[in-house]
RNA sequence: GGUCCCUUCGUCUAGCGGUUAGGAUAUCUGGUUUUCAUCCAGAAGAUCACGGGUUCGAAUCCCGUAGGGACCGCCA
């Protein structure tokens, strides 16, 4: 049987660090079995849902290189939906309720107070059919809910070993709203049979709502998916990632200049057995991909391993690999740049700020005016190499008796501007003997 | 209040009855780089949440407690 594993996102907004390592498990369970990814958008509702939000995952998906093998829109199955619920109503396994939603929270409050269980009761099931007709009349429309029949729910979860959830603890979900639209544990259940998804791998979040889809993929048909939860990340705060909360999303991280690679390496391990390390690409993460290493207890995830990450793999790439990305930075970097200069980047379009130092035509001041005036007097004739640093120092060091940093620090601070920087000998040859004359202002 | 799950160095974790409790990251120190970063070497860091039980022996099995997380919507 062929591996069929799905994302479920819906374009209600940007999606963040957690959901995208939902989408990269499944993406991975399925890769690593031969099988099917499918992007599945959950857009019935079309009032919080936007095509432009879809689009967005979409583009975030696509840009970490998480490839899916089919996608489509709950949206464009509606009649599906309908078919199936009569199906379910032709069988009895679900009611018309006609509580408005104001109502339905003022129950809750009550049992809540009451310290019950804040569970529906069933009171529409006791309607009799004067009084359906009466709020029909009234001009109420019906949800409707499922009955769910079972006392327990148990299943083998790939990831958490043997669960039992307790129905009887679950209010019957609406699965149509008033309004005539399905709601989402109607529709991924239905889904999830005509799509033949083997594997549901998702968040903690969904465990007690997997009871009830079982419940209700048995009532459709019979289920046979493989359930596996793993554990929710935490921000490093000890909080819950939050969807509103914009800087954990892949559109920001983007924005700030983050490597996919250095985002799917932290995603990999993190939460996992593995070690949090840099990978050399996605083959590596794919073949290094086990579900079993992944965590049941919610981890925290601290943003400074992505700058990590995301530095180590800045320094490790060679310029054939990212010519065109600096040639749209800056047309005048060429290889020695990249190579004198990538040692100090923690992004690639960090480099704009090297490029501005090495080329930009503004006068230095000099505080120590004397000492760099001697050392131009001694500055070597051009062609400049890899040697030419050492060798002019030795003189300077030799005429004015300077050594270490008194010698260096002022050097570096008069042709560069910088406390700190990439190494002098490479430095100078970009610079360049005429400029190095010119900018320095004594 | 109910339901389900989790708890080992700062952080992510290995561990399946006998280990000097291992690794990765972060931190610190030394070396390299006459800077920073990299790299190399080393160090420090965990009363295995707590209490009880089972056992010759428990991080590991059982019970309880505490703490954390998730869910309990006409959201997904």
């Amino acid at each position: 049987m062929t591996v069929i594993t799905r994302f479920a996102p819906s374009p209600t907004g940007l999606i963040h660090l957690g959901n995208i390592r939902t989408a990269l498990i499944n993406w991975l369970f399925a890769r690593v079995n031969n099988g099917k990814f499918i992007l599945r958008i959950d857009d019935t509702d079309a009032e919080r849902s936007t095509k432009e939000y879809a689009d967005k995952i979409k583009h975030d998906l696509d840009w970490l290189g998480i490839n899916y093998d089919q996608t489509f829109d709950q949206s464009s199955r509606f009649e599906v939906y309908a078919k199936r619920f009569q199906q379910l109503k032709d069988s009895g396994r679900v009611y018309a309720c006609y509580e408005t939603s104001e109502e339905l929270d003022r129950k809750r409050k009550l049992l809540s107070a009451a310290g019950g269980k804040q569970v529906y009761d069933r009171s529409a099931l006791k309607l009799t059919d004067q009084q359906k007709k009466d709020y029909e009349s009234e001009g109420r429309k019906p949800h409707w809910r499922f009955l769910m029949n079972s006392e327990r729910i148990e299943w083998n979860d790939l990831l958490k070993g043997k669960i039992s959830i307790d129905l009887t603890s679950l209010s019957d979900p609406v699965l149509i709203r008033a309004d005539g639209v399905p709601l989402y544990t109607f529709t991924s259940a239905v889904d999830d049979i005509d799509y033949k998804v083997t594997n549901v791998i998702r968040g903690d979040d969904h465990t007690s709502n997997t009871a009830v889809q079982i419940e209700l993929i048995n009532a459709l048909d019979k289920c046979d998916i493989t359930f596996a939860h793993h554990a929710l990340l935490q921000a490093s705060t000890g909080n819950k990632l939050s969807k509103r909360d914009g800087v954990i999303s892949i559109e920001s991280f983007r924005e700030q200049n983050m490597e996919p690679l250095a985002i799917l390496s932290l995603l990999a391990t993190i939460g996992t057995s593995n070690s949090i390390e840099l990978k050399k690409d996605i083959k590596q993460i794919i073949d290094e991909f086990k579900i079993e290493t992944i965590s049941t207890s919610p981890g925290r995830i601290e943003t400074d391993l992505l700058n990590a990450l995301n530095k180590k793999l800045v320094q490790s790439l060679n310029f054939i690999d990212i010519k065109d990305r600096l040639e749209r930075v800056d047309s005048r970097i060429d290889e020695l740049f990249w190579n004198s200069v990538k040692g100090n980047l923690s992004t690639v379009e960090d480099i704009k700020k090297w490029a501005d130092i090495v080329f930009n035509e503004d006068k230095i001041d000099v505080e120590d005016k004397e000492f760099v005036k001697q050392a131009l007097s001694v500055i070597p004739a051009e062609p400049w190499d890899e040697n030419t640093w050492e060798a002019w120092t030795a003189e300077i060091k030799e005429l004015t008796g300077r050594k270490g940093k008194e010698l260096f620090l002022p050097l570096r601070e008069a042709f560069t501007g910088m406390k700190h920087g990439p190494e002098m000998k490479q430095l100078i040859q970009l610079l360049g003997r005429e400029k190095i004359l010119n900018r320095v202002n004594i």
